[in-house]
DNA sequence: CTTGGCTGACCGACTGTTCGGTCATATATT
DNA sequence: AATATATGACCGAACAGTCGGTCAGCCAAG
């Protein structure tokens, strides 16, 4: 949270330690001193650059989304027309995903964590919530462009967005229990394929 | 595990409990006490219907598969064409497991751990991948059926199989942060509708 | 000598599981 | 019918292990 002044390497270590181990083990199983031991420091140093696990979990959040948005963002500054444009994106940012490897299982868990807040009241401090609306805007824009330049047929933008977003989701989710990168790549271009299609005029 | 003698009223008296405070609290965070409470029991008779909190964990994962698996299958008996049966599948399944509400929290953190074994690599004990397996297949064979018929175009089955439950999966995940009913259903109008016209001819 | 980053032994709160005992009910005996 | 006996479901206090977080001191640098 606090923008730590010490050694910026050292708290970016400790992310990297925790990411690791909480793949590994679950937000709650994973322990503090392994991640201490993971990042080569003893434990009472992490407590020097986060106050608890929380925050920890935290920063993972912020960390991961935020590769997410610059490559989304970077992406979508490209010249390429809509319908190229959003055929990448959704590839790209799946294979992101995907390649996150036991990543995802984090960002699993702290999205239950996240819509456990939500329903508990708490509809701030859910970081995630922000993190995939900019996708979503992003994706919308697109789409807009597109139904514009005639690339893509009439449609409600919202719902189409909704099935942009779950089409990554869903499909890092359906290879999370069967990590065949090849069948992975094959189920890609037929699934981006199909969206697409379905977006023809 | 065991068939239980006993009072099988009162195991599924547990079942629904738990899924009631694993759902609030958390799988890990969720504790028994507060189940036995919930339950209207007490805290070691749980452990007369179940030898553990993990045990717990894989009845309510059969509890829930159980439900979506039947649900699919009745559907698939029943007389109707394959693009009005995969249709009416995609959005029954989707539904069904939005209206879990809570119990859904429960089965994204129950994903993650079947993820957790499986690169563990004990392939064993994942419910959730038979679970997962069985629907899978009543979608291929709808799929080979509809292209028989001339209803779809050619494909690769496997790829859109996993674009279909991805679907599912991923509608409910956009979803988890934002319950708008309303919202909700006009995305799912928008997005089977997507969805189906990329499959057809 | 002083500063402050670093450390790990330690503490205390927490919770899954156990187990000896209670009690309602069923069965046997008179 | 009344009483004695047996059964096993039920209970919750106690236990034992675990872990997040603290803090008193160490050590390197200046």
């Amino acid at each position: 949270m606090t923008p730590l002044q010490k050694d910026p390497a050292k708290a970016d270590a400790i992310i990297r330690a925790a990411i690791q181990i909480f793949a590994r083990d679950g937000l709650e199983k994973g322990k503090i001193a392994d991640i201490a031991v993971e990042a080569g420091i003893g434990k009472g140093t992490v407590y020097e650059y986060f106050s608890s696990k929380d925050e920890i979990f935290h920063a993972i959040t912020e960390t991961i989304m935020g590769d997410m948005i610059d490559a989304s963002e970077k992406l979508y500054s490209m010249q390429l027309g809509p319908y190229d444009k959003l055929r990448t994106l959704i590839r790209m940012n799946t294979e992101l995903v995907f390649e996150m490897g036991d990543s995802v299982l984090i960002m699993t868990e702290i999205w239950a964590q996240g819509a456990r807040a939500i329903r508990r009241g708490e509809h701030t401090s859910v970081p995630l919530s922000t993190g995939v609306n900019r996708i979503r805007d992003l994706v919308i824009n697109i789409l807009k462009a597109g139904v514009m330049a005639h690339e893509f047929r009439e449609m409600n933008y919202d719902g189409v967005a909704t099935l942009c977003l779950a089409f990554v989701d869903g499909f890092v989710f359906q290879f999370m229990l069967n990590d065949d990168k090849e069948a992975f790549d094959l189920a890609l271009i037929e699934g981006i394929q199909s969206f697409m299609k379905g977006l023809e005029p």
